[in-house]
DNA sequence: CGCGCTCTTGACTAGGGTCAAGTGCAGTGG
DNA sequence: CCACTGCACTTGACCCTAGTCAAGAGCGCG
């Protein structure tokens, strides 16, 4: 199993528990590069990511890509296509993936019966917004340094949610032009800021791998909240 | 009245306009700059907006800020904080403004027996979403002047839809201050940026108002979609 | 009258994009 | 086993967009 750690969180009740477990298929291994959504499929579907990494972008009319967000083990793909219409956002598996397809026509009924589990959902939506949120300060306010960066500690924290992350480090798949793509700069440019961070010693990315340096003074540098998505935080009024 | 039109768009039955009706509260006027909606409000409150313009933003921890969106009229204010927490969001009237308080407590009942509403609820958080989207691809890759540009078309569409948008233009009481924390850019900057649209006749803005030359050309220019926020196109499944 | 706010313009600087070239693999096919 | 191709990454040289610093104009208001 692996529905976000949003869920067991709060300690699920035997009865949530198999409302969850009903919502979602069985596990699905795919290939790298499968589409798992794209904006134009006929019926939108859904899944709880389980292993792997995706990208969550848009498609530019001048072919170019902006790439909104990732998907961890633990997230949610394509729930937002079931709540409300998101325009022209794809995404797509970076590594292969294992997913549990989620039977969308049980998805407002299980909510609707179960106030806890409709609450945890509105929890994901909201995080997906703060977290677009954030993206653009980062894009608008940051230099490219400090929002790599800030990029690489949130990830930590997110993937510390699902128990992926070492003390020090984890793997990430994404290669350096979908970083680019992700921060809103060149991949030559952020080429550069990662020597930048390497040689400064405070995050090195290579091969695979994220290792953090001094990281308090990597905290400093970017002002991370490191609240932000703290779950206990943000959650809203007692899930 | 003035629910925003996505209400009237289909047309709505007698008992769906009175349910919107006891939503809210009767109309109150608020001296410019009044705080309406802050991040560490005791508890949340929305209103809809019936006149006046109102700024969105994130305060930074460096003391500045980040528009994310303005307000006009039709809109909502704050719904976001009822349907979930939305981190250190401060909304501000710009000009006098008149509103509607929302009666929070029915709102979720409301729209759990209305159906429809309840997706047109929807329908207003994913145009939300789309806008933050759109907004932060327009930060990311585009130029400023394009963005400037793309961002005048965007908000003349939005004012067409209550009616608030002549054939070559709008009143916008934005200051350039302002519209450069919304696009990202240094006030001064944006003064130049105005003065090229101005002098290659795209679009004039002074003393408070939008004026359009040559919309073909803007178009052209920013490549805008016209449809993106498009009622029609936009709306899920039949509301 | 003087203060503060918005807007305007100029001169200078720097962060990040563009162009170009080169390295080091992992496949693939002969 | 070796060539050939393609992709991800690296680095350098150059340039342009947009930020910074500075000064001043116009205007509403106490």
């Amino acid at each position: 199993m692996l529905l976000r750690k949003i869920f067991s969180y709060s300690a699920l009740t035997a009865d949530e528990m198999d409302a969850l477990e009903d919502l979602q298929g069985s596990q699905v291994r795919v290939a790298r590069g499968a589409l798992q959504v794209h904006a134009d499929a006929p019926q939108p579907s859904a899944y709880v990511l389980c292993d792997g990494w995706c990208l969550v972008f848009k498609k530019l009319a001048n072919g170019e890509r902006q790439v909104m967000d990732i998907r961890v083990p633990g997230d949610f793909i394509g729930i937002e296509r079931i709540l409300y219409r998101a325009g022209n956002i794809h995404t797509e598996a970076i590594t292969e993936v294992v997913v549990r397809p989620i039977r969308s026509e049980r998805l407002l009924s299980t909510f609707q019966s179960h106030e806890r589990l409709g609450k945890a959902l509105m929890w994901t939506v909201s995080r997906d917004m703060a977290v677009a949120n954030e993206h653009l300060v980062d894009v608008a306010k940051r230099s490219s340094l400090e929002r790599t960066a800030h990029f690489f500690l949130e990830v930590w924290k997110r993937l510390d949610m699902v128990g992926l992350a070492a003390h020090d480090g984890y793997d990430c798949p994404l290669s350096q032009l979908d970083l680019a793509d992700l921060l809103g700069m060149t991949a030559i440019h952020l080429n550069r800021v990662l020597r930048q961070l390497r040689e400064a010693n405070l995050t090195t990315f290579r091969d695979g791998r994220v290792t953090f340096g001094k990281i308090e003074k990597l905290i400093e540098l970017t002002g991370f909240d490191v609240t932000y998505l703290e779950e206990r935080s943000s959650r809203p009024n007692g899930i």
